[in-house]
DNA sequence: AACTGTGAAATTATTCACAGCT
DNA sequence: AGCTGTGAATAATTTCACAGTT
């Protein structure tokens, strides 16, 4: 009862619920079918589910629907996200069109950049501003999450001002890993980081 | 000696050597200090970096300059890397102008496309090609690495013809896991995923 | 004295295997 | 009979702690 959760399991469980969602015209499913649809094993289903509950009925399965708002709920995507993106260049602009976040509950409110030539201009009906109102707006807009698209050498003093604006969780796509207090939540997304991994393997290869 | 290296020590390894460039003035470095640059524990970064040799100097550290240079050449990156980015919209196009590839030395050599009013467009030099020219393009380009910006229901398909044509490395986009053999290698970044392990975090807050 | 390289210990995560429920 | 939930066993990873080198 009660254990500590390993950090893994959340992004597992996100991987369930989508195989839940494929799962639509079956009544239940049994953890070695979720093991089968994600690549996982049916143990270890079993036992991530368990650690949020008892949700299954033996000899039968787990419930689909039942499955998938408890899922939901663990994960805190039954309802709508308020979310800010800091820097809107390249990457940013294409994070802000992205129409995978809204359908999973995360909804861009605000862009900021400090470009003078971008702020006021409107990308799919978020209107970009300068990166001075950004506390403000924080609050104002009830945002919990930012998604950094920034360059490097500006990380660090933007996280330093979102910790202070109450910001507790952070996906940050520069290569960079700012320091922050342990009760914030940092993601860092390094792009080449993850290409370099594809080089050592293919280095390996011969 | 020849210990079989922990899958995460390779990411790891990148940001040690992102340590180490900004590490330049000084002629030795010790694994205290690359642990503090990088945020890891020095007993950690001392035996990663022995998994692949001696690098380092009992009393003095390891040589900033002769570690940067085995650090590459393990991670493979002492050399040009030709990568093809298969699906160019609004991530892909993003990923088509993000300078940091070309600076870790992967280079986008070939884009590709199935939609009509994109084919023929240049982005960065790069020309976007009709998606049919995809194997014949990789053999002559000598590409090694796809980048895969498309959507969910056409990966398999696309991941097929990859491993087909002799890819080894994916790196995906899409949010969802292809099957694949056992000898090919496929980074999954997902990026509703991270902010779900975001969302669980707040969530989890109250 | 300062620091590496590395066995051993500790911690964390995965998989096995089965008692018990439906 | 079929399948869950979970202790116990195994595997993987991190951290400790120190002998040995410069």
């Amino acid at each position: 009862m009660n254990k500590k959760i390993p950090l893994v399991t959340v992004p597992r469980i996100s991987l369930y619920y989508r195989a839940l969602l494929e799962s639509r015209h079956k009544d239940y499913i049994s953890s070695e079918e979720i093991a089968y649809l994600t690549g996982f094993n049916s143990a270890q289903v079993r036992k991530d589910l368990a650690y949020f509950g008892q949700f299954g009925t033996p000899g039968k399965g787990y419930k689909v629907e039942s499955l998938k708002k408890a899922l939901l709920s663990i994960l805190g995507t039954d309802r709508i996200w308020n979310v800010a993106l800091v820097g809107v260049g390249n990457l940013g602009s294409a994070l802000l069109s992205y129409k995978g976040f809204e359908e999973q509950g995360f909804k861009i409110v605000a862009a900021f950049d400090k470009d003078m030539r971008k702020i006021g201009k409107v990308i799919r009906q978020v209107k970009i501003q300068d990166i001075k109102d950004l506390e403000d707006t924080i609050h104002k807009k009830n945002i919990k999450i930012v998604i950094l698209a920034i360059p490097a050498k500006h990380v660090q003093a933007i996280v330093d001002r979102l910790i202070k604006g109450g910001i507790k969780a952070i996906l940050n796509f520069a290569p960079i890993r700012p320091k922050i207090p342990s009760d914030i939540h940092i993601l860092n997304i390094d792009l080449s980081i993850e290409l370099e991994r594809l080089a050592y393997f293919l280095n390996k290869l011969r």
